[in-house]
DNA sequence: TCATCAAATGCAACGTTATAACGTTGTTTT
DNA sequence: AAAACAACGTTATAACGTTGCATTTGATGA
């Protein structure tokens, strides 16, 4: 269970190539909730710092148990899937639907549809945006005459960690 | 259950927009796999026959129940599990994870990374290759030093058809 | 303050998707 | 025939997700 291990987590979007610790990706969200009117409420809060501190896409039961772990109280599988499914809603967390797992996003503040690469060795993800990809989507669907709504790419692979171990 | 409905199914490859009854398409099948060493078995050809008859995404207890129907031959989920492995392995099928359910695949002859656009109204899937989608993935990954080896690329929305319900 | 209402959560049961573990059949090779 | 192997059958169970209903919470207004 790394699921406790507080670390910050490179964010590797085209457009910000910083470092961004859990909390202050908390903090983001609950502005932008704010300004909504939306209710990060302290179930919803807690399940989006565990997705931070996770650092992979994390399944909907091992949030269960970590919740467990992190305060005793324990809550049943709709409860995470509804509060994974506001968090979705908000932008804040995306489904790897390879994976049945969740991951946080790292720019909740723009409609984002982002590129996932998940190592098949340690498992973890990183996010990216490529306007590029999105666009020939676009006209791809257009070309069909189909209109999208959701976009899911997903590429597994090994992670640049994996391939070079002598690097950690 | 419209699985047992043969209908021909529009292939709307970007290098390929005829039309293609399911038996054709098995026939293909047959004749790559005999090529390759391997075994199309009944029960593997039956399931290939089955999702090109669907015409859209068909999940896996689907297939068993088709398969009741079909030879009154009672089939257990790790079987037809055994046999889409197999068929995907061979890129006969492939799936469709944000629905749990299996597609075949247009063009099983060369190897493929596909785009599926798949409708929410109706449930149809639609393959489509796109060579730079493709590229821009491959440049993408190399930015982050990543080595990949599958691709998942899912549009979600609403098809043409479902757009303009007049056209039937 | 208190009644009220809606949103959020708790809870039990259930449904769906996928795999583990082990045994059987059937074919090929020697 | 016997060994070796691939495919398939069977049972059970793991993993993921939902329905339906009861309860709590938190905001709003008389």
């Amino acid at each position: 269970m790394a699921l406790l291990s507080i670390q910050p987590r490179p964010c590797t979007d085209s457009n910000c190539r910083g470092q961004h610790a859990p909390a202050e990706r908390v903090e983001l969200a609950e502005s932008l909730c704010g300004e909504r009117g939306a209710r990060l409420t302290a179930l919803r809060r807690q399940i989006l710092e565990l997705l931070w501190e996770s650092g992979r896409p994390t399944g909907a039961y091992e949030l269960i148990e970590a919740l467990k772990l992190k305060d005793s109280r324990p809550v049943g599988p709709p409860t995470v899937y509804r509060a994974l499914e506001f968090l979705m809603a908000q932008g804040l967390v995306s489904k790897i639907e390879s994976r049945n797992a969740y991951v946080p996003c790292a720019h909740p503040e723009r409609p984002h549809d982002c590129l996932f690469f998940i190592c098949s060795d340690c498992g973890a993800s990183v996010e990216l945006e490529d306007p590029r990809v999105a666009q020939l989507l676009v006209e791809d669907a257009a070309l069909i005459g189909f209109r999208p709504t959701r976009r899911v790419i997903e590429v597994e692979g090994t992670c640049a960690n994996c391939i070079a171990p002598g690097a950690a």
